[in-house]
DNA sequence: GTCAACCAGTTCTCTAGAGAACTAGACTTA
DNA sequence: TAAGTCTAGTTCTCTAGAGAACTGGTTGAC
């Protein structure tokens, strides 16, 4: 909870009617939470539920229960940029970036084989990271140990065939048919962070967004 | 352009900020846009562009290019409300609804195949319309015949098999893998107004979408 | 012990206005 | 003609405050 408007106004010399509408700004990017007759309170970064709720792999039995899939590590190296993610990063990138490999599990059998491309110099300290104790979810990594807030993303969906890797961390037969993913997420300021390419099993695969204004 | 603040204000008998809130308010929604020196316009309501952005098929030539594709009506009659409608729609929910089915083709390719439940009675009249002076895009007629805004939808992404009707007009062997969308979208107030299931010829298939803040 | 009444603290809505910032068009001048 | 200047009209930001609406806790009556 933050001091009440009446003080906040009074502590930085403006008028109660202009800290109003800075903490309504506030409030509409999502930061706080105001309710009547209690308070205003600081609200977890909105990215976790926006970017999160439609990645999830859903339960077919029960397509409501949301599940956030183990992740599995497999490599994390400096490597040279490929065409594509130049593309997205745009010229005033790195001649190298960090490329991050990890599976995603769910009930012990592998759904999802990713690979996350991030620039350079910004996740340097990635490499020398334990990544055992890393969460299964990136983006508040991001957050809290490099500071940068994913704030929006952009998602293609099509259907392509395994890679060779691909296909053996998701135990299915070369060039077999997979689900396509590739994301290109940003910061406040659209600066392009992270590149990302998912290959997915197809059979369990379901993908969820909510677009426009979300219902109460 | 709408009159000013100022007789705005005066007309309806409020306090200026007051209207000023109000047209703020307005403008939050996508309702309206304000220009500094300039005036207050009336906007085309927005999810021309949010929900429609995401929903076309790019050419894989040049990604960049979205398309609308052009749209057949095949059928529009009135028939019992299926199960998952039923669930989607809620309880309120009348016992027979209309389906419309139509394909979307590009270049001449049949590319979607659309079944598109609607409530009744909100949507009766669409019987008696003449479908062929419809555009390509359903929700402008929703809000211009109707009176009915889509402002938010759900869309469910995943994989299945062609039914015999979906194989037949995409023009795909019989259980043919295609790529399945499931859609909910609703009005301002979180009504349930459509549920739409869309079968698409996979090779082709590219469906994007953006979400948080939309860089400039 | 239970319930109702009260109260201090908070946000919400609205009033009344001043001055800055900006725009589009009309006007003036070289 | 072309470029600069002015001006009326507009939105934007901020001040100063009153009263309503609501919440969570305390107090008091039974």
């Amino acid at each position: 909870m933050i001091p009440s408007e009446n003080r906040l106004a009074e502590e930085y010399g403006v008028a109660l009617a202009t800290m109003r509408m800075a903490l309504k700004q506030l409030v509409d990017e999502g930061l706080l939470d105001r309710r009547r007759g209690t308070g205003t309170f600081v609200k977890q970064p909105a990215f976790r539920a926006d970017l999160f709720r439609f990645f999830h792999v859903h339960d077919v039995d029960d397509p409501d229960i949301p599940v956030i899939p183990e992740s599995r590590i497999l490599s994390c190296q400096e490597v040279p940029l490929p065409p594509e993610v130049q593309k997205a990063f745009g010229a005033d990138s790195a001649s190298h970036c960090i490329k991050l490999e990890r599976v995603r599990l769910w009930s012990g059998e592998p759904m999802l084989f990713e690979e996350v491309y991030l620039r350079l110099p910004d996740f340097e300290e990635l490499l020398s990271l334990n990544l055992k104790t890393m969460g299964p979810l990136l983006y508040p990594v991001f957050l809290e140990k490099f500071g940068i807030l994913i704030s929006s993303a952009t998602d293609e969906l099509s259907f392509g065939i395994a890679t060779e890797t691909s296909a053996k961390q998701l135990e299915l037969a070369s060039e077999a048919p997979v689900a396509v993913i590739q994301r290109i997420a940003r910061n406040p300021a659209g600066r392009v962070i992270e590149f990302r390419r998912v290959h997915g099993r197809p059979e369990r695969f379901r993908y969820r967004v909510t677009l426009g204004d979300q219902p109460a």
